[in-house]
DNA sequence: GTTTTTATCACCTAGGTGTCAACG
DNA sequence: AACGTTGACACCTAGGTGATAAAA
């Protein structure tokens, strides 16, 4: 049987999930699929992850930025499947940004459980998945430890790593005890923060989310340079 | 069985979808429910009725206003249902709105076959449909014949009924072998529309549709009247 | 004193209204 | 002519941005 990322109790990423772009074994049944995934935008994610990827988290919710999509394929068009993400802490520690570095700051601040992001179309067929790009930028980020929308919990200043995981399975319900796929691309690695602590990071925001286009130099935005 | 509303060939409604508020014979399997369904906002749907309701139809298209709303009570909590609706021909003619009436204006125009529109939380437990109304405004009308987005098409100026579908089955691939407990609430006829044709019609919508604020005569607009 | 968090804001995207003039 | 349809439009709702100042 699978290992179970739904059940608390590893808030660290198993060695397992870094055999980046192909997943764990196959489950038990027999297999008609040999799935890739590939994510989108990739050139974008490294253009943040050069500077050290920021996400804000705010008490309301927050999207990432950049959107989270991948291409899938090698699905059976047939079987059905569940596709799913989740946020885990990368190490230990807490992070301070001091004289334009991100350094160490201490020890890492307790965890809250992390909640699995089940994208709102699963269940649904290989064929379905595979004709179109996946996006998942409904997940929200949050730092309120009392949120009740079902967000991800963060803490600031604090380093993570987004999952992708794929489950053949027919129904939710049958999640906890299906195999899953997990994929990591290290270049969606980002630190939470509540506000941007990197000039740089802002700017490739600015630059690159149309929501913050009114902050642009060029073009469509009234504003000027302070 | 129950009877199928899926397939083709059924334009006009069977009398049997007149028992309102309580549907057909529950199906062969054990029932552990007796569902009763309310209409939301009654009171505004019937102000419209009593003029003739009208649903403009656009190439791109519209939703209804009001919006389709229902509260469901007495479902098994523990079992699965898939909510749907449709909306079918009330009869066989064509009007027009003359004089300030609406009159019979010839025999109806050909049909194309209606769209079921499955509710995007289906399927989902008694439970969670029941502890929250369950609201079906993203159901788009068109005039549009050749529509790929799976709008509902109808024919302008001639008359509907919006029907209501309850079925109790764990997946939408079910759905065809599966019976369905059909609701038809009387207030919700109306006549489809390129432009509205009664007035009346055009004010209950800017009073009641926060999307059309900027014709009210009061408050929020800076239109007046010309 | 310094760092981090919060609430509010102007500025956007995205899309749902009826109006109106033009077209069949 | 009279009637029905279409597309552009101003005006909304709804909600996603970083900036900013104040609070913690």
């Amino acid at each position: 049987m699978g290992r179970n990322p739904l059940l608390p109790g590893e808030l660290f990423p198993h060695p397992d999930h870094f055999r980046t772009m192909r997943g764990l074994e196959p489950p038990d049944n027999d297999v008609q699929d040999d799935p890739k995934v590939d994510l989108e935008e990739k050139d974008l994610w490294e253009q943040f992850h050069k500077f050290g990827t920021e996400m804000v988290i705010t008490k309301s919710g927050r999207r990432m930025f950049p959107p989270f999509k991948v291409k899938v394929s090698g699905l059976d068009k047939k079987a059905k499947y569940i596709l799913l993400m989740d946020i885990v802490a990368v190490d230990d520690c807490r992070y301070k940004f001091h004289n334009s570095k991100w350094m160490v700051a201490g020890k890492a601040d307790p965890e809250m459980p992390k909640r699995m992001y089940i994208h709102p179309d699963s269940p649904s067929t290989g064929e379905q998945w595979m004709q179109k790009i996946v996006s998942f930028h409904k997940l929200k980020l949050t730092n309120n430890i009392s949120d009740k929308h079902g967000f991800t919990i963060l803490n600031s200043m604090h380093k993570y790593q987004p999952r992708f995981h794929l489950v053949r399975a027919n129904d939710i319900l049958k999640l906890p005890y299906s195999a899953f796929r997990t994929y990591v691309f290290k270049e969606m690695e980002f630190i939470a923060v509540t506000a941007y602590q990197n000039e740089k990071i802002t700017q490739l925001k600015i630059n690159h989310n149309p929501f913050a286009k009114g902050f642009r130099d060029t073009g469509g935005g009234k504003r000027e340079k302070k």
